[in-house]
DNA sequence: GCGTAAACGAGACGGTACGTCTAGTCTTTTC
DNA sequence: GAAAAGACTAGACGTACCGTCTCGTTTACGC
């Protein structure tokens, strides 16, 4: 039978979980996450693998984990105001400029591959996703909603559209294009997309 | 080295071939698509497992062709032109229509899981992917583009939107929406989006 | 590497040392010796594994010490004299007594499961068999030299025997057939030994 | 669950079979019985773990039949009778000479190690010991008992005496002091054993 | 209609990784 | 400072599938 008894993690061993993190990230970095195995983790962090079954249900909760702590990290180092979206007052260019960095992101090997794996399995485990989404995804899409809001306060934006709707005029084209392929991501597509979501495809 | 004869398809059991395909949409269905397995599949439909290998490079091509066999069935069912997008004259009430069409599909389980499942391994594997999106989205999306091009036609639609990008303002967020499960597909939601990408976000 | 310094044996803790031997007999009666752990053993005593590591070097070690100790707790039960091989001076009548009472406790389980156990150990792990043979089965052998040197000395038997060798006789064959299973124990089988090896199996 | 099916014993693999021996006798000789790991013969042998649990339900199983094999060849190279007790006659001079034959065997640690291990592991696992007792000690037990009784016809023995326990007189010290290692095995203790087997301890 | 060659069902094979188990060590806290 | 508790590295366990490779057994075409 599986060991039932929750283990104790104020004795947690902090160096085995940053040696985990790390080989779990350089591994899916150099051979793909599908040949990524727990066993590469465990050798490749000097760690028994029952260290890993002990803390983490799965290889992806380890690499979501891996991720989130990435971004902390990564998040600590700026300020917190870094990350929102700038508002300049014009909210065209402020989204441009968003997007294209959204679209550098994604084309970027060294985040596409991990992100993509780790989005992949969250698609068909409703539970890893639901964490996914949770950690990363909604705190990325909220600062959306904030420019959104502050945008239909000052009246450039329609008093009725509703944020988090509206935000997926913008990722869920981009998260399309990147994730099936359909075609390529480029800035022009970005600029585009800022156009038709702010605009409308009917005639004025 | 794998057997580089390539085996004669004229010869090739059409009773066995249903059966796979059979066997491969009941296991996914049953156990999810990672728990379905080639030997799994091979034992179902009462077929070696080399039946399997010489005619499929892998288990998401099997199920990608169970699919493809499925959608084909259904189209033959159906007439040539039932698949089209309707054009009544009122483009945002035709989009309403296909728009929350797709939603009841996606939300339905015998749909969802497999697609899921395929969308998933389409997003990892290349190869598999282009062959997912060229076989079974591509065709989906130009009904899109027909439409919208009619519409364009017809002044209904800004002279200067390109079709490929206006289409992916509906099917981008609602994708985003499903793979993701960031909040519920609903009709209501399938309307918004109608609404929001035909007439923009900003103010007339 | 182990723990070089040598643990302060008057600080052991008393209580810590009966409850591993009484969880070490425990598991091994219930379980048998193979599926007996160390873990188990330190869980069932209540008591940390480094407790054991640091008193014993291994799961045999354990077991010895803890039947060692049983046979102490027996032997002073009695008086000293009463586990010597009685001396009525019928020698053939002195002996089946005493091989017939070995074969009643080879045959009880009781006994038989965890010398069983220990010996198969002693067999392959030299260091352990030394120990075992000294501090359990050599006093019992010496009970049969003692017996045979008095027997010798009162002309029963050849001047000329090695009481090392030929107690060898009677223990031999029947440890024989108890480990190996070749045959039935039985007293009658006692009784023939005893026959045999007194008078020879050569007619007279 | 298990593979309940049983395996298609004529489509077996003679190579891996033979491999298999190999590697298992090789090992038990260089790292001892309890540091053979059925994945170390695997990967000695050149063959996958599953083909082990394919055909022998345990490490121990397997040794047995290479050890079997490797007795087998032997026998084959030998002629038929070659194997069986000399009859010069002179019962105490066939006798010594087999048994110093016997004490040679046992003290080459080519065969002490596997088959103390062996022996070892059938003394605690019932299943195990009866076929080592059956495929190779009731055999080699055999060969005393046709000596025995053609002395007995020919009057070297007394009329009485069975032959299953006679030769118990011999094999039991002998083993005995094998397996225990209470004194060193020597042709003087072989001799000194039929003598006194033979004519008995007490005087005539 | 008969021979032959390819596809077929079956499943053994060498492997890889799984998730579990235990060994023996190390660390922290309690008595 | 011994002991309880238990996390740690290490690695074998037995299982599940992988993809390849024979085996006979159909099956269907060309002679």
């Amino acid at each position: 039978m599986a060991d039932t008894r929750t283990p104790d993690s104020t004795r947690r061993s902090e160096r085995s979980r940053r040696a985990i993190y790390d080989a779990a990230l350089a591994l899916v970095g150099e051979v793909g996450y599908q040949r990524t195995t727990i066993e590469g983790i465990a050798a490749r962090a000097g760690v028994g693998k029952q260290t890993i079954y002990r803390w983490w249900p799965s290889k992806a909760a380890v690499l979501l984990e891996a991720f989130v702590d990435l971004n902390q990290q990564a998040a600590d180092a700026l300020g917190e105001t870094a990350q929102a979206i700038p508002d300049t007052g014009d909210l065209a260019a402020d989204l441009r400029r968003v997007l294209r960095a959204t679209v550098d992101e994604l084309v970027d090997p060294k985040y596409d591959i991990p992100t993509r794996a780790l989005t992949a399995e969250g698609i068909v485990d409703a539970e890893l996703g639901s964490r996914y989404v949770d950690t990363l995804l909604r705190p990325a899409l909220q600062l959306y909603v904030d420019r959104l809001v502050a945008a239909r306060e000052a009246g450039h934006v329609r008093a009725d559209v509703d944020p988090e709707t509206a935000l997926e005029l913008f990722t869920g084209p981009l998260t399309h294009r990147w994730l099936l392929r359909t075609a390529p991501l480029t800035h022009a597509y970005a600029d585009r997309l800022v156009d038709y979501a702010l605009n409308g495809l009917a005639p004025r």
